[in-house]
Order: C-alpha cells, then sequence, then structure tokens
DNA sequence: GCGATAATGAGAATCTTTTGCATTCTGGGC
DNA sequence: GCCCAGAATGCAAAAGATTCTCATTATCGC
C-alpha cells in the first residue's frame, strides 16, 4: 500500500488516504464532493468515516494534491491537481461541469488586481448555464 | 411607511422589509450578509427576527433588488442591485471588497459558453488577494 | 516487533440557512 | 375608518455541511 504521491506531500500512507487518492486518480468523477468520496469508499467496501474525508481532502487541499472548488449548491468540490489551472462552466439544469482556460481572461485578472493595488493570490471564476442536451429536452 | 421599489416589486409594505431596503440603501455597507443585516436592525432599534432577515434578502433577490454573492467564508452576502453588473476583488487580509467590471472579460465568457455549447445564465468571478493597506503593514 | 506519535471513527458541536406554526400585520373592499 | 382573508412575522426547531472531541487504533523509525 505504496503511494508516490502521499510520500511527496510527507502524509504518511494510512488507508483512508490511500483509498482516498486511488478514486481521485482513477478519475470516475473529475469534480466530486465530500459526500461523493464517501459514497465512493463505501461501494469499494472500505470502512472511511465522513470526518475523516473531510480531514483527508483538507490536507491533500494544504498540500496541492487536489483543488477545492465552492460551485452553487452550497458543498465544497475536490478534484485532483493534474497540472495546469483551469476555470469551470456548469450546467443548472443537469449539473454536468465542463472545463475550460482563457488567457486572455487569465491577463485581465491579473491587470485589474495589479490596478487595484491587490496582490492578487487567487480567483474563481465559474460560468452559469443550460447545457447543449439539456437545452434540447426542455426546448 | 412607504417605498416606491417595495411597490414596483409587488411586495407590501411591512416594517422588516422597508426597514431592510433602508439599510441597503443608506449604503453604510456596501456587501453585507444576513447577520449584518440582523445586527444593523437591532442598533436601529428594530426587533426583527432572522428567520426574516433572511426571508426578505430571498425575495428582494428574486425581485431583483438585491444580488447575493458567494464570497469565501460560508455566508451569502448581498448587496443593493443599482444598475450595472460588476465583478468583485476581495482582501484575504482584512476582508475589503473592491468593484470591478471588465467587457473583455464578459465577452470571453460569453464566448466560452457558446462554444461549450451552453446557454449562459450567470456567471461569478472573485478574484482574492492582499490589499495594498495589507500589503504595507504586513510588510 | 515496540512504542511514541499521528490518524481514525463515531458522535457531538458549530455555523449558516430554512422551515413549521401560532400570532400579528397589511391592504382592498365596504 | 373598519373588517377580514390572506400574507408576513418571530420564535424555536430542523436541516445541511463541516469541524471538533476524544477514546481507540494504526503507522513507521529504531
Ligand atoms: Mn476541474
Ligand atoms: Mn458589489
Ligand atoms: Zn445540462
Ligand atoms: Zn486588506
Amino acid at each position: 500500500m505504496e503511494n508516490p504521491n502521499l510520500k511527496k506531500a510527507g502524509l504518511k500512507a494510512t488507508l483512508p488516504r490511500v483509498k482516498i487518492l486511488e478514486i481521485l486518480e482513477s478519475n470516475t468523477l473529475r469534480h466530486m464532493s465530500a459526500e461523493d468520496m464517501y459514497k465512493a469508499l463505501l461501494e469499494t467496501g472500505e470502512d472511511v468515516g465522513l470526518a475523516t474525508v473531510y480531514r483527508v481532502l483538507t490536507q491533500f487541499e494544504a498540500a496541492g494534491l487536489v483543488a477545492r472548488h465552492h460551485f452553487e449548491g452550497g458543498q465544497s468540490v475536490f478534484e485532483l491537481n493534474q497540472g495546469e489551472h483551469h476555470d469551470h462552466i456548469l450546467c443548472i439544469s443537469c449539473g454536468k461541469v465542463d472545463e475550460f482556460s482563457d488567457e486572455t481572461i487569465e491577463q485581465r485578472q491579473r491587470a485589474i488586481a495589479k490596478k487595484a493595488g491587490y496582490m492578487m493570490t487567487d480567483h474563481s471564476l465559474y460560468i452559469y448555464g443550460v447545457c447543449a442536451e439539456c437545452q434540447k429536452k426542455k426546448g
């Protein structure tokens, strides 16, 4: 039960951490809430407490292994940090999540922060709408 | 105890609604949480329940009188809808909130949504950073 | 393999927001 | 101006997400 990513992050290879990372890496669902993860663990037969899921995901975030997003709907959503930054576009009808990245927007953001005198540390951009399939369904 | 904005929105002129709208219009604090509003009401001597504050702000949002934002930190934040859309830049150190709007970003967003096949309904963009004053303080 | 130390699980606690319900208002009609 | 059906309010309880407490268990360096 080894995992290079855990070792790299200086985290002990405990069962919850290994399994959670496996599920994230399996990429079955790219964007998962803590509850989603909890259920996924139950399905694999692992009995991991919800509190531990929260703790582990928060540690992974601190270690830079995962990114946390605050989509509408109250829950935090996590995804494996695989390289480059990106933003999200979400369907308000079916919950579908698409990703994009736009260098023009990134540039403008940096310019805006600078002009306002801020040292930018982060940003979040969510576009909400109705996806192509949902538009067809509901006319 | 009249208010043209309430009438326009088809809402009865009840004391909580009138007072809340007054506080919003007084612009003492542009971006307020429900709790902020609750405290502001107490300070003016009005005994309005927190549940009513939530209900009224939600109604105002539905009526288009206020906009609701989800800044980091859990609480919803409300502000009077005074015309044009804008986005926010927030200081992670002192909580300061600045506003901006950038037509280039707005355009890119529309283009991205279109390319992804979405009918865009909304978007939210928050830039986080350290404001000028806080940079000085903490060197 | 041992033991100090860190991690876990279960449930309680917290925080924000919503809801149920009895009571109190509001506004149109008289 | 007064009445009253229906809407709105306040309070307390409930709900939903996340964090914390603490007794128990697992990990890893020696
Ligand atoms: Mn993503
Ligand atoms: Mn604003
Ligand atoms: Zn959809
Ligand atoms: Zn600041």
